[in-house]
DNA sequence: CTAATGACCATTA
DNA sequence: ATAATGGCCATTA
């Protein structure tokens, strides 16, 4: 099982509403690659992964293959308060 | 093998 | 607040 694999195994079980970062989850690999978690997303085309519950550490909404805008749109069907970009973290982070 | 590429991060200016 | 910088590391060419 490769890296990419385990970091959708991990995006997986984050639940709706609740969000995750690139650096938590390459954490919960017990790695540093925080920067190769954003490229194995990019490169998901599953739509079972929920890979746009991924932000950054600061709270920011990252990047979208699909694009930003889309990404924030799921995020508040979800019920998440999304704004200037920005989301808590401590509110939503799970 | 080396070199380049990012949906990143932390620090500094 | 923004912008630049150096580091990071799996993947890809």
């Amino acid at each position: 099982m490769g890296f990419k694999e385990r970091v959708y195994l991990l995006t997986k079980k984050i639940p709706k509403g609740r969000v995750s970062t690139y650096k938590t989850i390459a954490q919960k690999l017990n790695c540093k690659a925080y920067r190769a978690v954003g490229n194995a997303l990019n490169k998901n085309h599953n739509k079972d992964v929920p890979c746009h519950r991924v932000i950054n550490s600061s709270g920011h909404i990252g990047g979208f293959n699909m694009g930003i805008k889309k990404k924030v749109k799921m995020l508040r069907k979800e019920g998440i308060l999304v704004k200037n970009n920005r989301i808590d973290l401590k509110k939503y982070s799970f």
